[in-house]
RNA sequence: GGAGAGGUGGCUGAGUGGUCGAAAGCGGCGGUCUUGAAAACCGUUGAGGGGCAACCCUCCCAGGGUUCGAAUCCCUGCCUCUCCGCCA
């Protein structure tokens, strides 16, 4: 959530940061929310404070021994009337709070003008595209033909966008999760950390899935008493996030740098008719993810080196990949900055991506309450929230699968994934 | 699944329907003392919001209710802990 204030201060610069998005905000209607918030909340406000006054003499009148009866009788309206003010003043909260959530964030001003995917701008390429003396295949055709993708069998269990991996590629899927753990714990200073893959409503709201994405959600019935359901994790971004949910973070325990890999789920709706063949658009897959809580002033730097632990995951594959920043028009809903990094894919011959690095600002921290305490003037600040993809293991595994695949119709093994493979190529 | 106990500030933990946003302790911050530190002592210290301001409002797990007035009484829900049973 953009920070209320900033819309009373600065509503001119606030419309002319959503219009980068290519968004109008509706002025007019906002004026008229606010103008009748401030003069129900002071009225509101008011009343409250005679009911607790009067309340209070009431109080007194009666250990003193005197009648009180005039006074009960003065109070009698009172409650009527502060009820209806109340209610008008509740109202009128929720409208704004509605217009408030529905809003994305603010963009850094390092974002790019543009309105699609097509104005995202290169800032830098690594690694060279490989070239065959053969018409290079398909992930699809590469994996079925070594045995190890069989969709055939997945749309038995579950219909499309579902994946059965066999013998070494679903070894190597295995593999490619102890990879980017280990290189994240163990030379990127992150923790492991293991999360519930179903999440209540608050956490999705925390981190803005929610109130206005949940189509792209699964919910699962009849887990809880009271029969609410619970929702499963699009990203591990959720529940690593939500750790620090209604937190107040010691300064000197930030930054906070967590990773954890976890199955995602997506309904994709609206993708109709989009990468329908293969591992590349899946309702469930597995990713990496890779989330840091920091300190405002901290978080831009952050963005830069998150990316970076996510591009030497591919460095290590030796695949070559670039790294995009997003334009206003492509940018996700909470994010003040993106990086996407995409991965070359020989048989598409282009980039796709497999990576979205964001800093997401003090967003999500606002929706969550999560808060540290500034030692210096001892009072609790929002926090920065970032998370990056580190990878998206499935389509990291697609381009293994594309750009290791030889004349013969085998993959060879990454040498970075050998020591946990124990062969040289797979098929 | 059965039985019981409990949710109060950064933490521990008191709290009789009426100056209770809340004792006390710990922690934090400032000071005295000290070459410096520790100890001791003194002071200070919850969060969110509105208002140009004076100042005011809200918050004791959450949501309802009773009342002129609720941390306190009543109902519902959620969560935690203990014991028994079952279980990977």
């Amino acid at each position: 959530m953009i920070d209320p204030k900033l819309f009373r201060t600065d509503l001119d610069a606030v419309i002319a940061n959503l219009a980068r998005r290519g968004m109008t905000f509706n002025q007019q209607e906002y004026l008229e929310l606010e103008e009748s918030r401030k003069s129900l909340q002071m009225k509101t406000q008011e009343l409250q404070n005679t009911r607790n006054s009067r309340s209070k003499s009431i109080g007194k009148a009666k250990a003193s021994g005197e009648d009180i009866q005039p006074l009960l009788d003065e109070v009698a309206t009172l409650g009527q009337e502060l009820d209806d003010a109340k209610n008008a003043f509740e109202a009128v909260q929720i409208k704004l709070d509605d217009l408030f959530s529905g809003l994305p964030n603010l963009l850094d001003d390092a974002v790019p003008e543009g309105k699609s995917e097509d104005d995202n701008i290169e800032v830098r390429k690594w690694g060279e595209i490989p070239t065959f003396d053969f018409e290079p295949k398909d992930h699809t055709e590469v994996g079925e033909a070594i045995a190890g993708l069989d969709f055939a069998a997945s749309a038995k269990l579950s219909g499309s966008r579902f994946a059965v991996m066999r013998a070494g590629v679903a070894k190597m899927h295995r593999a490619l999760i102890q990879l980017m753990l280990d290189t994240h714990t163990e030379q990127h200073g992150y923790q492991e950390t293991y999360v519930p893959y179903l999440v209540s409503p608050h956490c999705l709201y925390g981190t803005s899935q929610l109130p206005k994405f949940a189509d792209d959600l699964f919910t699962v019935q009849g887990t809880t008493q009271d029969d609410k359901p619970l929702y499963m994790i699009p990203t591990a971004e959720v529940p690593l996030t939500n750790l620090v949910r209604e937190q107040i973070i010691d300064e000197k325990d930030l930054p906070i740098k967590l990773t954890g890999h976890t199955p995602c789920f997506r309904s994709e709706a609206g993708s109709y008719g989009k990468d329908v063949k293969g591992l590349i658009r899946q309702h469930q897959f597995e990713k990496v993810e890779l989330v840091q809580i920091v300190k405002p002033q901290d978080s831009m730097q952050a963005l830069d080196e998150l990316t970076g632990h996510a591009e030497k995951i591919l460095q290590l594959l030796e695949l070559p990949y670039r790294t995009v920043i997003l334009c206003g028009g492509d940018i996700g809903f909470g994010a003040t900055k993106t990086f996407d990094i995409e991965v070359w894919l020989p048989a598409q011959n282009t980039y796709r991506e497999i990576s979205s690095c964001s800093n997401m600002g003090d967003f999500q921290a606002r929706r969550m309450q999560s808060r540290f305490r500034n030692n210096e003037t001892g009072k609790p600040e929002l926090l920065h929230t970032l998370n990056g993809s580190g990878l998206a293991v499935g389509r990291t595994l697609v381009a293994i699968l594309e750009n290791y695949q030889t004349a013969e119709g085998k993959v060879r093994v990454p040498e970075v994934l050998k020591p946990y493979m124990k062969v040289d190529e797979i098929g």
